[in-house]
DNA sequence: CTCGCCATCTTGAACGATCCAAATTGGATA
DNA sequence: TATCCAATTTGGATCGTTCAAGATGGCGAG
């Protein structure tokens, strides 16, 4: 069993002070390049890391970000999170940061998570997946100066705090358009209740889409709960009709899944395109809007590194252009 | 900005020392019952938690252990990833530890990063998902006395190390005597070439299940890569032979949804059956054999807290059993 | 020749917890 | 009342790093 390598043991075999090695480290520029080198020679030979945990107490900062885990909402719109965790990961990585993960049945617990979290670990920032009108978390959050982006936007003020979001009003005027080129006319929605920003915002690219191309989007969209059942249910009801439409955008893959049933059931042509992309929908072959998670989770490793390391104190927000893969359905 | 509460807040809040306090959190028992409950309340009046890099400087361990977050190998079996860090993250804490994530590209990457993580951060063990025959990775932390368990069985030496690991071949065998009792007698398999552990585990019980009912497996079955599009192709050369199988069994979901499309192609009636349970089985109602992946999670985590909290030093492998979950297709 | 300045490097203290050894307390016993 | 033992409590050292301030040496200006 090697003995320990610390700072000290990288000073005496480079016979410099550790307070050298620890500027060589961490502001190389106001060290002399001979002597520098020769430390950093003495660093790898010795296989030399510095420990985090005297880092940290020194300075108060951990280099940790965390990120929730979810319980895994819905079988079909999950896995949606482990690619945007892998991207998350590894960006950090690359920035210095570590990534920690956290569990938390509701948002009060989440709170006294965070608590604990920069109490006890010293957190340095948080990224939140998903937030709602007046989240109580980011105002916590805030309210503490501790350092947060949030992977969707905040619906009520969109300069509170740094974000990332993908664009989802484009994604569904995209997907629209698409449908628009290939003849179609009379294009439905599958959307959830009004009220949420996420559904809301999917919801007008595509009507947006529609009024543009002169159609009137009156009476051609549903409003239901997210599920297979619920968008079956849905687009019986809109292909029951005077018009029933050719075409169909949904908010969601469950949704579209749910819709492709209805179609089939009916003996109808109609094409679908779902949302998310999800592996279900590459499995079945449905068309679908794609979001950039790789790259939403790298932004989102970008704002909080600049706000962290000082750089900026208020990073500009990042809008992502979704993208549509098409496959059979449409 | 409220001042740090420290150890010695605390001390002199509830009119102690500093050690008295730290007795109360390390070793309650050898502190009088009223000064302990005088600490407490101090300890919740200030809202103290001990600084875990204080700690760790000390002792050397750092109540952190790691988990791989991959890449999102296959579209249709990931998301079988995000599951088990749920469950994870969720025991990790009630146990008193945090989960940290990290990337590799391979496995001598993986290696660089076990040191980096070890030296830097001190982590106290590693839960590594899927081990090869003659793993380096486990080779590596072996040597060094790093604490660590695998969620896959080591196929060369079951007392290897701690494991958890989900029975295959039980779950074939279940799936195979749910289609016997069904009236099936041919009944194929679609699996993986021979030498994976996991694979050949999976053959082995549908193999026996037959040979248990007085069928003779050959001939019914087919050897090819993991995917939907091998998966029908194999399918189709399974139907296409003198006597075709009523029924398959298949080592993944990827190839059962590959076979189900041959299935349907050939106009034919068969059952088909896959296996992990993912979303995409669920959207699309494929029969699936489902892995405790929360149980098995937390059984990982007890394995290793046992060895790193001392009670055990090579404590019992852990083998569960699946479960089939029956849907439309048999 | 002396002084000051700059660049470079060194020294002592501090972060907040735990460990170790020594000191104090209270009660029982002689 | 003095003594001893066990149960608690106390003070000092320590983990590895960074911060703040001090020391060194060379060089040009007055």
């Amino acid at each position: 069993m090697a003995e320990k390598v610390t700072i000290a043991t990288v000073a005496r075999h480079a016979r410099v002070s550790r307070q050298t090695v620890s500027n060589v480290l961490n502001a190389p520029h106001i060290v002399r390049e001979e002597t520098r080198q020769r430390v950093q020679e003495a660093i790898s030979a010795l296989g030399y890391r510095a420990s985090q945990a005297a880092r940290q107490m020194r300075t108060g900062r951990s280099r940790l970000i965390a990120v929730r885990i979810e319980p895994t909402r819905d079988g079909i719109n999950g896995s949606v999170l482990d690619r945007f965790l892998h991207g998350l990961t590894e960006t950090a990585e690359a920035a210095g940061y570590r990534t920690m993960l956290y569990t938390a049945s509701d948002t009060e617990r989440e709170i006294t998570t965070y608590d604990d979290l920069l109490s006890a670990y010293d957190l340095d920032g948080f990224v939140l997946t998903g937030t709602d009108h007046g989240d109580p978390r980011t105002a916590w959050l805030a309210d503490r100066g501790v350092a947060f982006v949030t992977f969707g936007r905040p619906w009520d003020d969109p300069a509170a705090h740094p974000w990332v979001d993908v664009d989802g009003a484009a994604g569904t005027a995209q997907a629209t358009d698409h449908l628009l080129a290939h003849g179609h006319r009379r294009i439905g929605f599958l959307g959830w209740p009004a009220g949420s920003g996420v559904g809301d915002d999917r919801r007008s690219g595509w009507r947006a889409a529609l009024r543009a191309a002169g159609v009137d989007p009156a009476g051609l969209d549903r409003e239901t709960e997210d599920s297979i059942a619920e968008g079956e249910r849905s687009m019986r009801d809109l292909l029951s009709g005077a018009e029933p439409p050719t075409a169909v955008v949904c908010a969601s893959d469950s949704l579209a899944l749910g819709a492709l049933q209805a179609v089939r059931a009916a003996g109808v042509e109609a094409a679908v395109v779902g949302f998310d992309d999800t592996p279900v929908a590459a499995a079945i072959g449905l068309t679908s809007v794609s979001q950039p998670l790789g790259e939403a989770a790298a932004r989102c490793v970008d704002l909080l590194t600049a706000v962290l390391d000082g750089h900026q104190q208020t990073p500009a927000p990042v809008l992502l252009q979704p993208s549509l893969v098409r496959r059979h359905t449409a």
